[in-house]
DNA sequence: CGAAAGCTTTGACCGAGGTCAATAACAGGC
DNA sequence: GCCTGTTATTGACCTCGGTCAAAGCTTTCG
């Protein structure tokens, strides 16, 4: 039980005063007022990894944010096609208020906390609380253009500029070192396996797996483990990618 | 110019109490209030066919919603390659309340009317029109369903999968005829052309044509000229599609 | 420590879809 | 009707990324 704990990332600290996401969630522009509210019927929940979150077409009952951890939303054909339409990173919202089923299949990738609310309680709550509101409509316009984004590279993206791509967004997204993208070289953790990268980026396991070994081999990436990527020139990396984000 | 008229499909009757998408556009549940506001500032805007409307980049000056044609949008790589990102039919929304500059490039793939609201004016109004609210985000979470619907069409679909799904999509989206969908029979017009399919569909236009030649000599599709497809068993086209949709 | 069960990498081969190029069909203008 | 430019089809060929298979590497756990 005591390993249980060290090992475990999960936060037992459950105060929105010290939450890690308190500032970029749903409650970021959430006044005083508004936070007592959802601080009252929140609450946490957390998840193994390899885990299952939610299915499509469940009935949808707990709305959530992502605290701690990496989830992934994704959609699957009948003969098992798989793609992962979304990755739920801390802070991400999960759910929609308005509806009253799944859309996508939820699954934790890492362990996972996620804050949760009862949906029709929130959906009642949400009426008194503007800032939230426009938060979540903002969220919903940025999630959706992450997806279009995503469309591109789906459609018309080389193997090799996926991966210039994916790296470049884990970096961006993990910028708790901005110095360090200042000083045009990045430290990075890759949340994913390579044959959930390739789930998200419309690959095989094999060729994401070719494609490091390439990008490796080119100098624009050190690898450190299986896991952990140094880029020495986040411009040059950059320039793999084909597009001017 | 009286030629100009009768060629035109562009609306000049521009009353609310007519319009063809009153009950779907985002203006679906407003009320008589809410109504009379959004008359009082809306103004039509016709675009050719080929025309582009908004650029990447642009200020985001006007709001606006579909009224008849059909345009989309798209997202472009430095090299040219293009994938369209969504396609936007009579009743869809174009732009999002607060932002201030437009995030993919809209053309005009008909001749396209739409209904138009200036941005500031229109986002000082919604505060007082919750209907229109709530049919926004209900809008935008139905895009963002839709876009990671086609993230799984782009990543995991082969060529005849994505031609026919977007051949029932649009058959779908083209349901004046329900008799015709419950005969399990469908006739439509394709308001794309091959090109367009491709860059939409993340393939080439060489490939769609070829696609549809299959699925023709397949018996699934019957082509009078190249834009009208008769479909004689929907549910024969739907098993080629790979997802229980 | 060593066995077993993943992951990840690498290699050899193949095929769906892209590229290049030559017709064919069509629409608009006169 | 005919000419012209655009759009669609078809064919020959090639390539990128998928498939199948065999090693390496790591974890994990007894």
């Amino acid at each position: 039980m005591l390993d249980e704990d060290l090992k475990s990332k999960a936060r037992s600290d459950t105060r929105c005063a010290t939450c890690p996401v308190r500032h970029r969630a749903v409650c970021a522009r959430a006044n005083a007022d508004e936070l007592t509210l959802l601080d009252s019927v929140k609450f946490y929940k957390t998840y193994q990894a390899g885990q299952t979150i939610a299915l499509r077409g469940d009935p949808l009952e707990v709305l959530s944010s992502v605290v701690t951890g990496t989830a992934t939303l994704s959609q699957s054909m009948e003969d098992g096609r798989t793609q992962i339409v979304g990755l739920l990173l801390p802070s991400d919202f999960i759910g929609r208020p308005g509806r009253d089923t799944v859309a996508h299949d939820v699954t934790a990738v890492t362990e996972v906390t996620l804050c949760c609310f009862r949906r029709k309680p929130f959906e009642d709550l949400l009426v008194n609380m503007p800032h939230v509101q426009v938060r979540l409509l903002e969220m919903t316009l940025d999630d959706l253009d992450a997806a279009r984004d995503w469309m591109l590279l789906l459609g018309r993206k080389t193997a090799r500029e996926k991966i210039a791509s994916f790296i470049l967004l884990i970096a961006h997204r993990s910028v708790a070192n901005s110095e360090q993208l200042l000083a045009n070289e990045v430290r990075l953790e890759l949340p994913l396996s390579r044959e959930t990268m390739a789930t998200y980026l419309g690959l095989t396991i094999e060729t994401v797996s070719r494609q490091f070994t390439a990008l490796r081999k080119d100098g624009l990436i050190t690898l450190d483990g299986t896991r952990s990527v140094f880029v020495p020139d986040v411009a040059a990396l950059a320039a793999e990618v084909g597009d001017g984000e």
